[in-house]
DNA sequence: ATCTAAATTAAGTGATGCTTAACTATATAG
DNA sequence: CTATATAGTTAAGCATCACTTAATTTAGAT
């Protein structure tokens, strides 16, 4: 590789800079340094390219035809660099860039959608890219890279220890915490509801691989209930309907559970556990303006509503 | 002025090495620097940046969406600056560029036409402009910067004294000197011209300004003649058809006065006097190879024609 | 656990790029 | 034609940059 030719930005700008004034001094003067810094620089450049492109005229030194097309390769380059300068500024400004966040779905459709909303409003050059999914695809796609952070729920402690540990490669921070009740069907008699939880059942419920059906299956089985799922789905729409439709018990978030139109009706008033919501992160990823203040907005507007 | 961003083409290449290649140390080894070179000009890229562009990824490390937009960006800028190293090696070598030449008449069509042709086939891609003028005028166009160089009677010595006089703003080198020599009406009587030259005339000749008509007003007044012009040209050929219709006396160079149709018979045998041709450059103008390599043929093919 | 590959960090060195100050060259004024 | 101002260069000194080698950290493979 014959070391194709070193250049420096700035000597670049001089030459351009000397093409739009006068005088170097001058140039040199818009270009905040001294004459003699131009005047090095130029000649290192000149050095560089193995070519004259200079000559004397005047008092002054004025360009060759072979000044000329290196002031035209330099045009180029230098528009080029302050593209990229700008693109950068704006990007650390965080007006701009790409941000992929991953949610399930009640963060994006109950708890997050106003700071979401928000967000996009007022940075409309930021391409804001949004997964809903599962907390099990997004931890996935937030370990290989596909997302830069994902609202997902607590992960249940990771099987594998050391390195390979998913505690290693992804940092978590609860952003909020909400609270899932027993409903059951609406013919369910009193006196089941009020007898002891082994009396419960049968259940539908979200599909085993599921972070929350885990904790689920934990609270009930310390309270003695038998807990089996008859029916499974990722949906809550949809496990709502099979116990309205007297399919089976369920377990879900107060806030699916009970919304318009046509909410569930506790079978307690008790909630049966809290589940912790956490904004998950790969670590080792560079930190990324845009990213940064929406993770912002997500948290404050946790803070405020819950 | 924000001091846009101050890159080095090296660290641009970098970044685009390690998108091509699978490993950092290999792009390492393609770009004939080690591994810690690569790693720490790639953190001073990203510093200057002042963006992530990295992250972990296995045991290596990968370019964030940030990372492949400014890779974007330095590829444009790398391949630009290859380009321009590819056309300065070009220059350097002769093989494009630009010369302006300026000659006389005799230069063009005579002493020089083969190696101008000869420049013109084997550098295909030099772009030879030429201008063919009387030496006074090329001296100014020299002079004035719209000439690289110019073939032209040696310019009489300069009125100006010091730094204005031409001698210290152009460097002229002879390249070959030739015979001008007196020719008559083809009906003068004998005695006439063996006569003495006081005898001769009425004449005719180049115009006042034109270097040759002064050295021959020289010349011919230190014979004794009565050198008043009754016509003048710029061009030989039109002096010989003067001549030839009995108009008047001239004097020309040998090769423009006895050149096939209807050379004109000489006067005498002896010649009136020589007249040096040189190449003249301006002073402060830099060597372009392009240029270097026309001359020099230039000044070979006088050696060997003269 | 141990080994190996990938990349970073540390320490040292020469090249680069800047500043101030002194200098050369050129034009303009008296 | 000397005097003076202007344009740019050269010299000396210094801080930063970009590399090298060597040691270290990190993560995958045995």
């Amino acid at each position: 590789m014959p070391s194709a030719l070193q250049l420096n930005t700035q000597q670049l700008e001089y030459l351009v800079a000397i093409d739009e004034t006068d005088t170097w001094a001058e140039a040199a003067g818009r270009l905040g340094v001294t004459p003699s810094a131009l005047s090095q620089g130029l000649a290192e450049l000149e050095r560089r390219v193995g070519l004259g492109l200079f000559e004397q005229r005047g008092r002054g030194r004025a360009l060759t035809a072979n000044g000329h097309q290196v002031l035209d390769y330099a045009k180029r380059i230098t528009a080029t660099t302050a593209d990229l300068g700008l693109w950068a500024e704006s990007v650390r400004q965080g007006e701009r860039g790409q941000v992929r966040l991953g949610l399930i779905d009640v963060a994006a459709v109950h708890h997050f959608a106003q700071p979401l909303r928000r967000f996009h409003r007022s940075r409309p050059d930021v391409e804001l890219l949004l997964t809903v999914a599962p907390s099990g695809a997004l931890l996935d796609d937030l370990l290989a890279g596909r997302l830069d952070a994902a609202v997902m729920v607590e992960p249940p402690p990771d099987s594998r220890a050391g390195p390979d540990a998913v505690a290693e490669r992804v940092t978590t921070a609860t952003v909020l915490a909400e609270d899932l009740a027993v409903y059951a069907p609406p013919d369910t008699p009193k006196a089941v509801i009020s007898g002891p939880p082994s009396g419960w059942g049968p259940w539908v419920g979200f599909p085993a691989a599921s972070h929350t059906r885990q904790l689920v299956a934990r609270a009930l089985r310390q309270l003695g209930a038998d807990y089996r799922v008859r029916a499974e789905s990722n949906q809550p729409d949809v496990l709502r309907q099979l116990v309205m439709l007297g399919m089976g018990w369920t377990v879900l978030p107060v806030i699916q559970a009970e919304t318009e139109p046509a909410p569930l009706p506790r079978a307690r008033a008790q909630p049966l556990l809290s589940r912790r919501l956490v904004m998950a992160r790969r670590v080792g990823s560079p930190p990324d303006p845009a990213t940064e203040s929406l993770l912002d907005l997500i948290r404050r507007s946790a803070h405020i509503g819950g």
